[in-house]
DNA sequence: CTTGCTTTGTGAATCGATTCACAAGCAGCG
DNA sequence: CGCTGCTTGTGAATCGATTCACAAAGCAAG
């Protein structure tokens, strides 16, 4: 299989969310421009991006919204549920462990790990929370597929090290920290500091622009 | 001012952090090299970033570590506080408001809004919640410069409109809906969804090729 | 069956970002 | 002072992703 670029990748998901839009108005079929119009691309990108993976339009036609989005599905291997860990159970690790549109979606999160006793046995938005200690063992008893990491950017590398010993074949990082993954995982950090400082950036370079009279 | 790329952003961003490490470590300059491999990208990136802003190294030398970290600081903007709102203070907008990494790097969350009456005239980590009601008016009164957009999907572009109507210029959306906004407003996103999606693409394929084979 | 309109799928062209490769600059040393 | 060892800054080359452009295909109407 050719390497697929995590672009197209992202964008598929975009485009599932955007059928099933269609999907409820009732619509049969749509184009590559009425979805890339949606989706805030171009028709010739959604083709190609389509195209990656086989031919799913009709000519003159378009594509048919259930069959592509059921596709989709297929792809983006959400046709069956994923069982997901959260390590931290913080304010942040405790807000996605609340997060409906994961479970909607088809990730269910079914355990929490804490290295604060006092939290551990208790449950988080309903989802019970176990002690650090135990996250090997439980990690493999409860099959988990994916871990999520919430804990400060101090104890990441060591939390992913750990799950990655225990098997963890894909990770999702909260924590500000640059990680290190063997091939073989799958590995994506949301940095939200680092997405506000690109806003900062755009900030003060309108306010640069502004003083020097624009350009 | 000649485009720089959002991703050349992102990594001054990054730098920026490593820096700090650097510094906190004591050493007084770093190598691209050095810089790099913290980072995970190549030297020659890292020269290739700066040297969009400017020449910060010497030859033979390296980079003057706190020197750099401080240009870097003033081309992200960072020099003095930035004051943000959060609309929304679900789980995810109370969890974003309790975050630390933000405070510390110079964001300071002053105000949420909330559609809720109960809510409306409480504080959420320590922070007043307003009523949405009154969004236009406090965005201009408080003097807010970043937006962060933590309500539900159906909602997410109405806030957006009305803020940008108010005159924000910069807007973080954690809302999984692909949003609009005017030419010269800043919009990032973070669609988490979209991220596990991602992941499950990865797992999914990898255990295809499993099935096949390898390949 | 033919004409006209639409829209896909895809090679070719373009664009942008990353990587390469090397001259130029600097410190240290004999 | 000139030589050695590093490291930057940057044009040129490469790589990858996006956009263009058009033949092929489907449908509808006459």
């Amino acid at each position: 299989m050719k390497k697929v670029s995590d672009s197209t990748v992202l964008r598929l998901s975009l485009y599932r969310r955007h059928l099933r839009e269609f999907q409820d108005q009732g619509r049969l079929t749509v184009s590559s421009g009425d979805l890339a119009a949606r989706a805030g691309t171009t028709a010739a990108q959604v083709r190609k991006d389509l195209s990656v993976f086989g031919t799913f339009g009709k000519r003159g036609l378009g594509y048919p919204v259930a069959e592509l989005a059921g596709a989709l599905r297929d792809i983006l291997g959400l046709r069956r549920p994923w069982r997901v860990a959260v390590v931290g159970t913080g304010r942040i690790g405790g807000a996605l462990m609340g997060y409906r549109e994961f479970r909607s979606e088809g990730f269910h999160i079914v355990l929490g790990f804490d290295a604060d006793p006092d939290k551990v046995g208790s449950t988080i938005q309903g989802i019970p929370v176990c002690s650090d200690d135990d996250m090997e063992r439980e990690l493999v008893e409860r099959e988990i597929d994916i871990v999520i990491v919430a804990v400060p950017a101090g104890a990441a590398q060591r939390v992913v090290d750990r799950a990655v010993g225990a098997g963890a074949r894909a990770i999702l990082n909260f924590a500000p920290a640059a990680l290190e993954v063997p091939d073989g995982v799958a590995l994506r950090t949301v940095n939200m500091a680092v997405e506000l400082e690109g806003l900062s950036y755009a900030l003060a370079e309108a306010r640069r622009d502004a003083h020097r009279g624009g350009e």
